[in-house]
DNA sequence: GATGAATGAGCATTCATTCAT
DNA sequence: CATGAATGAATGCTCATTCAT
C-alpha cells in the first residue's frame, strides 16, 4: 500500500544536498520531537528546503523515515560487519563481547533517533531492513554457542536460538537507549555479553574451567 | 502534559456501561486497525455511545488509552501476584517456568492489544502501571537466583539483575504477542524460563548434577 | 471510484439548515465563478458553516455537485411531468410548444447554475439522475411523431429517435442557457418545437392541411 | 485574463519537434486520462522535453490547449471547405448530406480529444476558432434551405438558422464522440442529414414528390 | 446523564511556474 | 536552445474537542 522507497534518487550536487537536508532534517525532528510531530512541512522548514522539494524526492512521509532508517541501518550493518571480521578467530567470549559491544556502541550514537524509531513508529520493526539487521544479530547467538567448546545443548536449538536473538537484540536496543556516559554503557554491554554467553553456553564465561581450547 | 486520568468515576449502573463500552470499542479498534486509527469519533462510535459522553469520562484520547492499559495490566498483575504465591516454596526451577508461564499466558490472552500498546503507542510504556509490571519482573530474576543453590555469582548484581529483567520481560512480550498454537507457545515459554535460569543462575536447570564441576 | 452520495442525510432542522446552507453557497459560487473556482473550503466559508460541517455531510466535492444537480433535476422532472399530464389529450402540435416551453423555463431558471453543471463538469452528464432526465426527452419527441396523424416514416426509426433527442435536448439547453429577457426565449422556444416537429413529423405543423384529426 | 496564444513560434526544426511534441504529449494525455489530469509537468514529461522548454513556447497551460484546438479546428476547417467546393452545383439533399458526413468524419478521427476539448474545459467552447467553425455550419444550414425548391417558409428566418445549426453542431459532436463503427456512424449521419433537411425545408428529401402537398 | 451538530487548526499532497545553469 | 531543481500558494480532507439542548 504505502511506498516506501523515494522517488527518485538526486543526481546533481544541488539535488543531493536537498535530499540530505530533508532526512538530517526529519532526525533532528524525530530527536526533539518524537514521531507524532513529524509532519512533511515541519521536516521541509527545518531542512530549509520547500515542501514541493520534499514532495520531489519522497512520495510520502512513510517513505522519508524509510530512508532514513536505511541509511542508519547501513551504518550498523557495516559496524557488525567489521565486527564480525574482527572476531574471527577469536575465542567465543571475547568474541561475542567485542561483537555486542559494536551493536550497542552503533546504535548509541544516534540513540533518542533509534529509540524513537525503533519504538514508536507503526512499520518501522517491519521494514525490509530492519528485519535484516535483526538477522544477522540471530547468527550471532549461534555463532558463540556452535564454537564454544563443551557447549551444553539445548533441548530445541532452533527455538532457543531464537528466543535469545530476541532476547539479545531487545536488550541491545535497551542498552543503546539508556541515558547514560559511555563507561556505564559500557560496563552493562559486558555484562549482556556475559549474559547471553550464559545462556547460549550454558555457563559464565569467566567461571573456572571455561577456557574454550 | 496530558492528563492520563479519566476525568470521572461512573458511579450508577448506566454510566458503569457506557464506560465499560468506550474502554471495549477502544480495544476492537486497536486490534482490529491499530493506533493509527484509534480516533475518538471512531471509538464512540463503536462504543455506540455519543461523542460527549465519552468526554464525560475522559479528558482526552490518551486517557483512554492509558485506562484501558491500566485494566489489562491489572489482570497481569493479579496472575502473576498469584503465580508467585503459588511458587512460595517451590524449587526454583519449577517456580521460574511456573510464573514466566503464567506471564506469557496472561499476555497473549489479549496479544493484539498489547501488542499495539506496548508496541506503537509512544507514552504507553512509560505508563507508572506499566513500569510497576515490569519492577515485578525484575524481582522474579533475582529471586531466582538467591534462591538456586550454587549459583554463580554475577559480577555487577544491579545492573545484571536489570539486564535479566529487560530481556526477561521484551522476551516474555515477543512470545506472547506471537500468532502461533498454545501448544509451541507453552514450549516457547519453557524454553524462555531456562534459558533465564541459565542468565541467572550460571547453568542449565536440567543439567546432570545441580552444582557446576 | 468516487462516492457521489451524501455521507448522511440531515435530521434535525439544524443540521438540515446547514445541508441547505452547504448547496446553496454551492450554487451561488458556480454562478459567480465557474466550476475551477469551486473549492471545499470556499463552499463552506459561502454558506456560513465550517470546513468539517461540510465534511460531516458530504464525502467529498463531487457528492456537493451530484446532490445540487439531483436537486436541481427533481425541480426540472416534476416539471416536465406535470407538462405532460397536462398536454395528454392535446393535439400533438400545441402538445410539444407546450412541453419544450416547460422544459426550457425550469432549466432557464437557474441557467448559468445548469450551463456550468452540464457543460464544464466532466461527470456530471454521466450521472445517473441526468441521464433518466435525458430519457424522459427521449420519449417526448417519440410521443409527438406516433400521435401526428399521417406522419411521414423514418427509415430508422430507433435512430431517428436517438438523433432527435440528442437535438432537442441540446438545444434545450442552449436556448435556456441564452442571456435574453423571457419574451425572446419564449418566441425561441417556440421555433424549437416547430423545428423538432419538422424532424418528427416531417411537415411544418403550421402548414395548410397539417391539422392533426 | 489567460493568454491562449504560444508565447513564440519555433523557428528551427529541433524546435519545431519540441513544439509538436508537447501539443502530441497534451493529445496522448487528453485522451488517456482526460482535462483533470493534464499538468504541465506530464505534458513536457509525455513529450520528452524539459518542463522549462514547455514554458520557452507557451505562456502557460491554456495557450497549449488552445493551440491544440486550434490545430484539430484548422483540419475540421480545412475538410469542411472541401466539402463545400465539392458540394457546389450539387443538389441540396446528396449537398447537405455530404458535407455532415464531412464534419462528422473529420471529428471522429480524434474523436476522445474532442470530446474531452469540446465537452470539458471550460473555456474551449468559447475560444474564438471554434466559434467560427460553428458559424460555418449555420451557413450550411441556411444554404441547403434557400437552394431547396418549395422550401416551406420559416417564420423567423435569423432564429430558425441559429436554432439549426445549433442542433445540427451538437448532434455532429455526438454522432462524432459516438464509439461505434464506421458503418453505424455513417448510417447516423445520413439520418442526421435528413433530419437536419426536414428542420430546414420542412418536408422529407426522399418524399414521393418534392412539394410538398 | 446523554447527545450530536459544529468547528478550526492542521495535515499530506499537488501544481503552475521561475530561475540559475 | 534546453534544462531540471526548486517553490509556495492552495487544495481536499481529518480529528480532537466544545457546547447548546
Amino acid at each position: 500500500m504505502t511506498d516506501f522507497k523515494p522517488k527518485k534518487w538526486p543526481k546533481q550536487a544541488r539535488s543531493k544536498a536537498s535530499f540530505d537536508a530533508i532526512l538530517e532534517g526529519a532526525a533532528r525532528l524525530l530527536r526533539r520531537q518524537g514521531y507524532e510531530a513529524l509532519t512533511t512541512n515541519r521536516v521541509a522548514a527545518e531542512a530549509g528546503v520547500g515542501i514541493a522539494t520534499l514532495y520531489e524526492f519522497f512520495p510520502n512521509k512513510e517513505a522519508i523515515v524509510a530512508e532514513l532508517v536505511a541509511r542508519l541501518m547501513a551504518k550498523v550493518e557495516a559496524n557488525m560487519e567489521e565486527a564480525f571480521a574482527e572476531a574471527v578467530g577469536q575465542d567465543p567470549w571475547p568474541a561475542v563481547t567485542h561483537m555486542t559491544s559494536r551493536a550497542v556502541g552503533s546504535l548509541a550514537e544516534d540513540r533518542e533517533v533509534f529509540h524513537v524509531l525503533l519504538r514508536q513508529v507503526p512499520f518501522v520493526p517491519q521494514l525490509p531492513v530492519v528485519m535484516e539487521t535483526r538477522a544477522a544479530l540471530a547468527a550471532l547467538s549461534q555463532r558463540v554457542r556452535i564454537t564454544a567448546a563443551g557447549a551444553l545443548d539445548l533441548p530445541m536449538p532452533e527455538e532457543d536460538a531464537w528466543l535469545i536473538s530476541e532476547m539479545l537484540y531487545n536488550a541491545i536496543l535497551e542498552v543503546a537507549f539508556l541515558d547514560v556516559d559511555e563507561k556505564k554503557r559500557a560496563e552493562l554491554t559486558k555484562e549482556l555479553a556475559r549474559l547471553t554467553y550464559r545462556m547460549a553456553v550454558g555457563r559464565d564465561p569467566e567461571a573456572a574451567g571455561s577456557v574454550s581450547r
